[in-house]
DNA sequence: GGATTTGATTGGTAGTACCAACTAGATTAG
DNA sequence: CTAATCTAGTTGGTACTACCAATCAAATCC
């Protein structure tokens, strides 16, 4: 019984997905975020990137970065440095206020997020956690 | 060792999440579809709701469905149909070219989210169906 | 030292999504 | 049974997202 075909595991994946992103999606609308400007925050937490790495990490054309930073270096989350080895390059990074917002906001999330695993027992959690964990690439 | 904490679990899931949403991106941006257009693919698969029905569906705002269908249309994917009971209301289906395009995307977002669990036995790959279906909400 | 490559921005286009205002059909109340 | 209200959907306006092609300046190659 309830034993998930192949495709039904695809399926719930991508059901839980989408329920995550909504998820992300209110917790970043709460302060006015959109989901990439979460992202961003997120990865900028514990990174000093060039615009062009910035952009990687994101997946997302060059010039498309360009306008989220303006976005949010007018908000004052972000502040451009030049870089020091090269003339053309800017990195960005975070200001105080912006590291305390990701603060909040991940504690925000982690709230929103918990009612996902509500069911499940503590041994199955971290079942999970430990399968989850195998499917993301190696390092990071 | 490797057992994840409790906000790692979270961390994975949110991980995963981001890898999911960026393939599923990239089967619905070799059709020329966004993301929103994919969902409603799916969702029109086996429905034909009202505007305002489809709009709960999709978490979005009614005005946006509009444009959304407009959009969906001009490509001929979808089909506006008047309620029978209600004057005002407008039913949407696919049509069947867009029936053929889900098939395909179907088969193609298989094939490409199918190397996430690479790495996952047969019975591990269960497992995660099972947990994942748990954190779904009953019915659907 | 001049040609080429690279990092970032600009301008232009299209799509997404929201809100407020509106129209037309349905429902309710007097 | 008509008038007031409510509901379904669209329209118009705004802001953001994301792309591509073109541009400018700094760096690298030959």
């Amino acid at each position: 019984m309830t034993e998930p075909g192949p495709d039904e595991v695809m399926d719930h994946l991508v059901q839980v997905s989408f329920t995550v992103m909504a998820l992300l999606s209110r917790a970043a609308a709460a302060h006015d975020l959109s989901l990439t400007q979460l992202r961003a925050l997120a990865i900028l937490r514990d990174r000093t990137p060039k615009m062009a790495e910035l952009a990687d990490y994101l997946g997302l054309d060059r010039s498309s970065v360009t306008g989220l930073i303006d976005r949010a270096v007018k908000r004052g989350l972000v502040r451009r440095e030049a870089s020091e080895d090269d003339g053309r390059a800017v990195r960005v990074g975070l200001t105080d206020q912006a590291h305390r917002l990701a603060g909040e906001l991940g504690a925000e999330i982690a709230t929103l997020l918990a009612p996902l695993t509500h069911d499940l027992s503590p041994a199955e959690r971290n079942r999970l956690g430990v399968l989850l964990g195998r499917m993301l690439p190696p390092e990071r």
